[in-house]
DNA sequence: GTCTATATCACGATAGAC
DNA sequence: GTCTATCGTGATATAGAC
């Protein structure tokens, strides 16, 4: 799998527009700064991708999809709802810890409530899609282990909110998050201890009878 | 107190302007289209505040004063930690809940590295200061908690940040956290709904023994 | 596919009359 | 305190040569 193929102009292009987007925003970035970013002149940027919007949307699919990957397989498996909810919730930090940019990007496409009309391109019914199908997937593990009597009977929805904000708020908070856990957010040992702060939140709030540990690191 | 004044033109500039921000972000949102939902010509916006940075500082502050008003007195009574955190998780819900865009412009303004370099503005000491306060009287909280033993040893700083994730993040999630719940968020329901959500959430995942509810309401 | 040049428009901010 | 007019700049996007 790892064949070193070089990188189109196409991939180059989405690399840098998805960590200036992610940084700045949709208005706060321009094409002219992605071209260069690119090494690309402005009107070759513009042969690649028509639009401003367009561009922004297949940045935000790229980001959904490698989500969306990641987090498939943790709830194919027969294991319990509980196992599987920890092996989601940790796939998806590794996701979002995986490239800088994911969750600041990914927290704008939820709170920003689309100011360039993604529905009128049809790229963005394919995010809309995307997200979907995770929120049926964590919803769906949600209500199975509810039924199952392993979960207390919490609002499926609300939950889903809190684990939101919990992984993706966290990876998207930048400096400010920083310099409330004293460090970077993404060194593999702040990682590893935000998925056990997690994971233990979860079990304590969320099972019927409380579970003792999460697989603690110490600080 | 209710005595009715004339609202002045920088408060009417302020509210217009606090709710262009919250929707659209420092970068979406121009001088003209604030100074025309306020009434004004663009030049008389401009005599109000010097700059664009400043009115925006300017919102933001107003935003973070009603905030730390409502959480103040929570923190000051002699009662339990976990009686505080109840009453100081109530008390921000009901802050967020209470305008639409307070919620989303402490969210931006929380996740966006200041872009427009808030440190070269004297108003941005302000916000950064207002900030620290509320952070500090929340961390002080846990830690009391945790030296009583009410609370579990978990991570203040992890802990904040979850606190974060499940109020300001859900209250700004908008459109997407509507379709998620399936109804406004900011119904008198939905946010005492939400209120008992995160306080069963936090009994159950910070409470040495495990408690039974947190005044649950019926769907 | 990449480039130069250009069209069109909105931006933040200022000058100065009233 | 509000206005009209304007400055200078940079935005998205297009035309058309190579």
């Amino acid at each position: 799998m790892p064949v070193p193929i070089p990188p189109t102009s196409r991939d180059k292009i989405l690399d840098v527009a998805e960590a200036l987007f992610a940084r700045r925003g949709f208005e706060g970035v321009g094409m002219r700064e992605v071209a260069e970013a690119a090494g690309l002149g402005k009107s070759s940027l513009f042969h690649h991708f028509r639009s401003k919007a367009q561009l922004y949307l297949a940045v935000l699919e790229r980001v959904l999809a490698r989500i969306e990957e990641r987090l498939a397989p943790t709830l194919a498996s027969g294991a319990a709802p509980s196992e599987k909810l920890d092996r989601w919730t940790d796939a998806l930090v590794d996701a979002l810890a995986e490239h800088a940019s994911a969750a600041r990007l990914l927290l704008r496409g939820l709170f920003e409530d689309d100011a360039f009309d993604a529905e009128a391109w049809p790229e963005g019914q394919d995010t809309e899609r995307r997200i979907e199908v995770i929120l049926s997937g964590i919803t769906g593990l949600l209500r199975e282990g509810i039924e199952a009597g392993e979960f207390r009977a919490a609002s499926p929805a609300h939950t889903v909110q809190t684990l939101i904000g919990a992984t993706v708020y966290h990876f998207a908070s930048g400096e400010f998050g920083e310099g409330l856990l004293g460090g970077s957010l993404l060194s593999a040992q702040a990682v590893a201890r935000r998925k056990a702060e997690i994971k233990t939140f979860l079990h304590h709030g969320l099972a019927v009878r409380p579970v003792q540990s999460a697989g603690g690191e110490k600080t």
